[in-house]
DNA sequence: GCCATGGCTAGTA
DNA sequence: GCCATGGCTAGTA
């Protein structure tokens, strides 16, 4: 494995409860800030293996990023059970919900 | 070769 | 809405 993909791993697993980071974000605290695919990838390859929260993962934008119905709507839920709000539009917002790792 | 991005622009209101 | 990007991985030889 990669010590790109181990500090995806670290990083996202530190996530705490109730909070959310970006793709973005995680990349660029792993040392690329242009990788936020590879996050991408990572979450998609890694999730089941490592134990990540995967749902605690957005876009730039707020919005759950899932093209998948039945993922997608699992995300919401388990965000919701965080007690992280979705707004009218889906989306959540970043001010009071972002983890700052 | 992929892609669950992101940032920038063009186009609408 | 477009498209440049980048680190990884599947697939071939």
């Amino acid at each position: 494995m990669q010590p790109f993909t181990e500090q995806v791993i670290t990083i996202i697993r530190a996530i705490p409860v109730g909070k959310v980071m970006t793709y973005g974000q995680i990349a660029a605290s792993a040392g690329s800030p242009r990788g936020a695919r590879q996050v991408v990838r990572i979450l998609h390859t890694m999730s089941d293996k490592y134990d990540l929260p995967w749902h605690r993962v957005i876009n730039v934008k707020g919005e759950i990023a899932i093209t998948e119905d039945e993922s997608r709507f699992l995300q919401k839920i388990l965000l919701e059970e965080e007690g992280i709000t979705l707004n009218e539009d889906g989306r959540i917002d970043l001010s009071i919900y972002r983890h700052d790792g």
